[in-house]
DNA sequence: GATGAATGAGTGTTCATTCAT
DNA sequence: CATGAATGAACACTCATTCAT
């Protein structure tokens, strides 16, 4: 048994490209750069991930998943639907505020021309299915007014992330009041 | 006089690396490419622009510029308050619905490690200054109630921005309904 | 007026190309080691030639055209038939002796996976149309007996060929002599 | 008694490579893609060959030898010369027909850079002695006329080897007759 | 014997930038 | 002003070879 930790090599290169690109932009994190942040030889890289590209989308992927769960944490089906919102909401300002590289990065990835192609159906920012249902307008089983739907998502998640990238971190109450307004922007007709 | 206006030169070279990087990313935008696209040789492009980097800024604070103008189109200092943030929230929305090309440019440029740098001071998308003292708290002299500025200037640009880039179009309806909502949510207590 | 020669670049890329691959085969002959041996950068080859697979074609296309040149040096399609054959065999071997570069550069490129594909209507050393015409067996209106034209291009062009790659040279007196050989055998019943 | 005959792993290398090379040429055969074609590890490869190029070295001559016994089959030192050079000559012929891999490999392999250097005293495609010693001229004790031996081995074997690559597959009858016409050639006066 | 992860020098190719014309 | 041939450092990627297991 090895106690040497194993280091995991496509770990380590998935992080060391993380950083490489929020530090640098996609140009400008060359191959060679990225295998001695890593720890690595170059050649092992191709062993892991095909090219380049394909290992920025593997990034992009971690990452997407990772702030999914991040999202969705303490979030009970059961609950209070406002109290539910409310949780949601902090979850994605802590989030965005706590992983500032993979915030930087996801935007980087998602206003490039890369991103255009891969990801038809997924919005950018999906909110999981089961919470989409949940928050609906009243006519369409749900228990929000008539605000269509893309202006929802964005004045609660996108909201959060354009905050959580300003340079002021608000207070947990200043949040909190936040998230007052909005429900009632989304709920009250 | 000449009224081939087209030999402007720098004007053509701006607009085919706006097109450019849209369409390919900043890296993918070739200058060799750029100067087919602008029907120029390479070497001009050199005479009116120092480097690649500088052209790119160039092109960045011409759009910004623009902007700008497009955002206070119609905007007077002296009429109802309500009245004035909702039009310039209407042309913020119309802005980035009519140039899409425009708005991928100052997203990618936004987003990526280049911006960080040069502009630490304006804000990535400021509202001009007159507008900004007006719209204010009441405790500071303005008329809004006391959600932090950033908020205030989320709930308002930054939604309108993130709408646009929708493949869904509101209506004028629908986006006045919004209008209306958003003055709620930052000007009652 | 420049007396500078105008170093003719593509030119001495093709130059220079053929015999390094001579020398050290397809592989082996990096664009680095060649832009030097030519004399120029590396970049300009590729402005002149998309990539080294079409460099190499160029060369062989080159090559055969010099070669095919030289094959029909001093023929005339009026005179005496085997005069006419043994002038042209005399030619290529003629040509195979004095172009050894030419020479394994062509049999290098044809025994290649390369040539596969590229070549399909012509033969990979073809002799021109109108000596094919007339060199034909009697029933089908030439000059010769009922050999397979296969044959008599192999006792004649391909015999050429591989004599001219042997150590020793022939002299003329014997080249005559095997050139009376392979008419009598092409030509007599 | 292990009936897995396969397990032959060098026998299985010197195949798949045979094969690789001519597919694929001689560059544009990695070593990992051999041993997938194998059947066994990379690292194997290197137990029974020192390296690559040993390797195809080794292909080549296994592929020499099994020529060389292909074209002497049948041959015994009693028979009548004539009908013993035409058993050779048709046994050429068919083994350059019927192992169509084997002959593009000792082609890719003899007009290469390669092949220069290790094997100066060999001819590319050596008669064995014994049958050399047979068919000489007259005049140094043979059967021969007095053509120089490098045609007379062009005229036989070479002529076998190039008709055998030709797309067309030349009859028993028409081989036998050009058989008889070289038999002349280098018999008669 | 056997494996395949790991290495890193080497390859073909691109592209910002310069400068003779 | 204007051109585009020319440069060469830098890049993504490959692959023969090694070696810990």
């Amino acid at each position: 048994m090895r106690s040497k930790a194993k280091l995991d090599k496509p770990e380590a290169i998935l992080k060391a490209m993380l950083t490489l690109v929020v530090e640098r932009g996609f140009h400008n994190a060359p191959m060679s750069v990225l295998a001695k942040k890593a720890g690595v030889s170059v050649g092992i890289i191709y062993h892991y991930f095909p090219s380049k590209e394909e290992l920025i989308t593997a990034v992009y992927q971690r990452v997407r998943s990772i702030k999914r769960a991040a999202l969705l944490e303490g979030y009970t089906a059961d609950s209070d639907p406002k109290r539910a919102l409310i949780q949601v909401w902090m979850n994605a300002y802590g989030f965005y505020r706590d992983h500032p590289k993979e915030t930087r990065f996801l935007d980087q990835y998602e206003s490039s021309p890369f991103a255009c192609i891969p990801s038809p159906k997924g919005d950018a920012d999906p909110i999981p299915r089961e919470i989409q249902k949940r928050f609906r307008s009243r006519k369409r089983g749900g228990i929000l007014n008539d605000m269509p739907p893309e202006v929802v998502q964005e004045l609660t998640f996108g909201l959060a992330s354009r905050l959580a990238k300003k340079p002021k971190t608000l207070s947990r109450a200043a949040l909190k009041a936040v998230a007052e307004k909005i429900w009632r922007a989304i709920s009250e007709d």
